[in-house]
Order: C-alpha cells, then sequence, then structure tokens
DNA sequence: AACATGACGTATT
DNA sequence: TAATACGCCATGT
C-alpha cells in the first residue's frame, strides 16, 4: 500500500472521539497539503479491521461530504451522533455545544 | 500524452 | 445561502 495512504490513516486514527476535522485538514496533518481528495480515496480504500474513525472527517465547510440521505450519509450521522456531535438533515455538523439557543430551539431556518 | 473523475477547497456572484 | 467556477492531484482509460 502507498506510504501516503498510511500517513493518512494515521492522521485519521489521532481525532479524538466527539470532534472531526476537514479532508484538508487530514491531509495538511499527514504531510500532504493540498491532497484533499486523495483523503478520501484513501478512506474509501481503508481495511476494515483497521477500524478507522472515518466518520470524524467532514467537508471544510462543515458538511457530512455524502448526498443528504444516502446510505452513507445516514451511517455517517449516526456514528457521529453516537459521539454527542449533532447533526442537522443537510448534513451540517456542530459539536457538542450549539452555536445558539436561537439555533438549537428553532433550527437553521 | 490527453482526458475524465472524485468521500475536496476557495473565491466569486 | 446557493450556484458556479476554478484550482488541486492521484488514478484510470
Amino acid at each position: 500500500m502507498a506510504e501516503a495512504f498510511e500517513r493518512i490513516w494515521e492522521a485519521v486514527a489521532a481525532i479524538p472521539p466527539g470532534a472531526t476535522l476537514s479532508y484538508g485538514e487530514v491531509a495538511r496533518r499527514a504531510g500532504l497539503p493540498r491532497r484533499a481528495r486523495m483523503v478520501g480515496s484513501a478512506l474509501g480504500a481503508a481495511p476494515r479491521e483497521l477500524a478507522l474513525p472515518w466518520h470524524r472527517v467532514i467537508l471544510a465547510s462543515g458538511r457530512i461530504a455524502f448526498p443528504p440521505g444516502s446510505k452513507l450519509f445516514r451511517k455517517q450521522a449516526e456514528l457521529l451522533r453516537r459521539e454527542g456531535v449533532l447533526v442537522d438533515k443537510k448534513g451540517g455538523v456542530s459539536s457538542g455545544e450549539p452555536a445558539s439557543l436561537d439555533a438549537e430551539l428553532w433550527g437553521p431556518d
């Protein structure tokens, strides 16, 4: 396996529960700046036995990378919420503390 | 070598 | 906020 993939897997494995990192950030931490797209490939090719916390990797825009409603989207949302991370229906991810009480009570609209 | 593709990122409208 | 556009880079054809 290419060494780059292993560096990426390490970076992902190092993300603590309840936290999230963007693909670009993971790439940077792996010593591969500007290789965000490669992070996606690496995760897709990652052996299941590594049990990587792939769900903690999201877009730089703070949302889940999959189309809302898709199989993988629901899977990732569930894994994140299982760690206390809030995920709205559009894939928006916010760590534990709500940005504002309004947002929590009334939603994004 | 040219071109398309993708679990991306940023800037601009 | 959403839609485009363009940059980026490994892979596969």
